[in-house]
DNA sequence: GTTTGCATGTAAACGGTTACATGATTGG
DNA sequence: CCAATCATGTAACCGTTTACATGCAAAC
């Protein structure tokens, strides 16, 4: 998804600055699968505005720049629902991991080792957050997204830690 | 992993052409991790071979354009093999399906129930490609990654198929 | 007869990231 | 004292996708 459709999302839960849009998605356990840069959102806000999809109220702040606070209008909540009805553009899901396990054989077996610690590590972390974020009060469909993310990490972590423990003391050659 | 890395990575399975690279990747079952188009696979080739990672030999055929196919060179090798070397970016899972369940509670409720038969479909097909897959012999580090794929998958239709049984007859409106 | 497969390549457009610029406040 | 948080924005760059250009052969 663009980021102007991920700005508009987020705007239906309520009014926001470029900044907090950010914030919304980075540790909600869900970064893997939405994120955005400053260098995007706020453009994006920009162009929606003049678009009229959104609009803009500025605070003034002392000590602080001043925060613009968006807000989702009535044909910015259309245009979010049309991009949710068009077909969905297909997951991406792009692996530098699993790239580098189809190479394996050329590695030494300390760095696959290695790689696999690091994997299942961060995916353990992303779990932990997800149990984080499924105890606050959620919308269904959050609720839905967390926990099928969490499905999905924990059936890999339980696969990892498998073949990890196959690997020990041994390598990963090639094979037939 | 960038194009350039993709190549590299094919070419050590064999030479190919830029046509066969592509094609590797296509139907392997692991199009969602790994995927480059011709208009980036060209320009990566040429640039590879000016840099000297991989060479070119031309077989001119008749009826049909000539093929360039490429080898990986020492130097390619080693570039490869340092690239995986090297930290590795994390994983960008991005799902247009999860983002549109997130908003769930804004679309009618046929539209969810839709976007979940559908991605259970798409998820099935994956499935039994990897299968196909998973006869054919294979590197040791192809099985690892097509494993993976494989409970991954079987992890998320499970959930999928239990979650959507619930929807069966009621909305997924919003919670508290 | 139309689609798919084989085969290469370029150019424009696109969407996005990274780095830069600025700067006070708060918490460790 | 240093790092993080709050806060906005621009510009350069990057990698990639899409569309275009070309064309025969085989399969359906």
């Amino acid at each position: 998804m663009d980021v102007r459709t991920i700005c508009l999302g987020i705007l239906t839960r309520g009014d926001a600055t470029g900044y907090e849009i950010k914030k919304a998605f980075e540790d909600g356990g869900l970064q893997h699968f939405v994120e955005a840069s400053f260098g995007s959102i706020y453009p994006a806000l920009s162009r929606l505005t003049d678009e009229g999809l959104v609009s803009v109220r500025e605070e003034v702040q002392e000590k602080r720049p001043d925060r613009k606070v968006y807000s989702i209008t009535p044909a910015g909540r259309a245009a979010l629902i049309g991009a949710l009805m068009k077909p969905l553009p297909e997951d991406r899901h792009r692996s530098p991991f699993i790239f580098a396990m189809l190479f394996a054989d050329l590695l030494p077996p300390a760095r696959v080792r290695m790689l696999i610690d690091r994997y299942v590590a961060q995916s353990e972390r992303k779990l932990a957050q997800l149990e984080l974020r499924a105890r606050e009060p959620l919308f269904a469909g959050e609720r839905f997204a967390i926990d099928l993310a969490h499905t999905m990490y924990t059936a890999m972590l339980d696969f990892l830690r498998k073949r990890h423990a196959e690997f020990e003391g041994h390598t990963l050659q090639a094979a037939e």
